[in-house]
DNA sequence: GCTGTATGAACGAGCGCTCAGTCATAAAGC
DNA sequence: GCTTTATGACTGAGCGCTCGTTCATACAGC
């Protein structure tokens, strides 16, 4: 899995590192679920460590402060983002569908995961600065996934108009309007089902692609 | 001034209005510049009173508690924002140029005031839940904003193929938009000036409200 | 019996918040 | 005008408590 290669560098007491990964993922899946309900603040560790099922010491045994697990956290929920986006892609079609295709399975993903996506947006702050730009960096390699589709499908001429910087902001719009669904849910699930919200959405991003606006 | 009224539900123990607003925008100006600094909750009250030139105790005779603190300061950010979106519309003239006008000073409202809208972003959770509603409509009331400056400048026949609904998804999109700049800064600001950006998000919106894509 | 793992009581720094008291100013009494 | 009393903004030591983290001890597998 993706995940553990980069908590490799989180550091440890344990030897076995087969234990170490499945007791993490155990710690990382009890802690998550409270940062989502409670905010990563006012958790604390002794609550993560009883609702893994371990003794708080146990817990200090798998990482070295309450930090590392967020940054656990975060990176699983980027690997689990990107691996939805990955899956979308790989299932596209050819012409200007394929982006509608992606699109599509993209907001769907940002439904799903929306408490995850949420988290990430309130609680990257809280990592320590070398860690918060690890977060970002998978940010923007899932935005980079986005990028390559689009110049794709540029390539076969489908999408005109469009040189490699507004394919780039394009990209980042896309994400961010999937993340929109996340962070206005408290807004759009009243007035919006997500098969609204895409279609609509999805219509108004084609419209980004193919405008032929007069300078 | 709005933020005015919307803070006079916060308890006090002084008597003497004017001085309470006057202390409380010592206390907010301090602590809004200590929140985006080291965030909400590491921010102590103390620090806060210090930063204000008083002592703790006099802090808690203007507030009842340090969520009382950021949920002011919250208020204060919007009624900025709101203005400045206000002013923007104002000086709006005719035709479609008026929304390439009112995207423009809305994004330059976004540049100038992105430590703010970050700390929103990151702190509204930090609330208590009657608070954060609060917050939330502000987001919602300046949303409407455009909302209407969009169906202003649809019924001149400007914006073709744009019913109820897609007007209101397209003000969020603008919304967010303008958002994206300051929350994605760390990377779009090592790539584009704030005019680069403007100049292609304004292009790419614009053809948003002026598709023609097939069903 | 040695190594690696699990435990939870104990620690102590730090937090939000309180409250008994101070002091400058103003009103009241003479 | 001088003294006394009342007012209310302001002060900061300290209370009660929580939390992240540690470590002496117990236990299990080989």
């Amino acid at each position: 899995m993706e995940e553990l290669n980069r908590t490799k560098d989180i550091p440890t007491q344990v030897k076995d590192p087969e234990l170490v990964d499945r007791r993490r993922r155990q710690i990382a899946d009890a802690a998550v679920q409270l940062f989502i309900d409670k905010g990563f603040h006012k958790t604390t560790t002794r609550q993560i460590a009883s609702a893994a099922g371990f003794s708080i010491g146990s817990l200090y045994e798998y990482f070295a402060s309450k930090e590392d697990i967020l940054y656990m956290v975060c990176e699983s929920i980027h690997a689990e983002v990107e691996r939805g986006v990955t899956m979308a892609m790989s299932g596209a079609k050819g012409g200007q569908n394929a982006l509608k295709g992606v699109i599509k399975e993209y907001f769907m993903v940002c439904d799903r995961m929306s408490d995850f996506i949420l988290l990430i947006y309130q609680e990257t702050q809280s990592l320590p600065g070398q860690w918060q730009n690890r977060v970002l960096e998978n940010e923007l390699r899932i935005t980079g996934l986005f990028i390559e589709a689009l110049a794709r499908i540029a390539s076969t001429g489908e999408l005109p108009n469009l040189d490699e910087r507004s394919i780039e902001l394009t990209a980042h719009n896309i994400v961010v309007l999937g993340h929109m669904w996340t962070f206005r849910r408290w807004f759009l699930t009243r007035h919006y089902s997500i098969k609204d919200y895409i279609d609509r959405q999805t219509k108004l991003i084609l419209g980004m692609c193919t405008n032929k606006v007069s300078p």
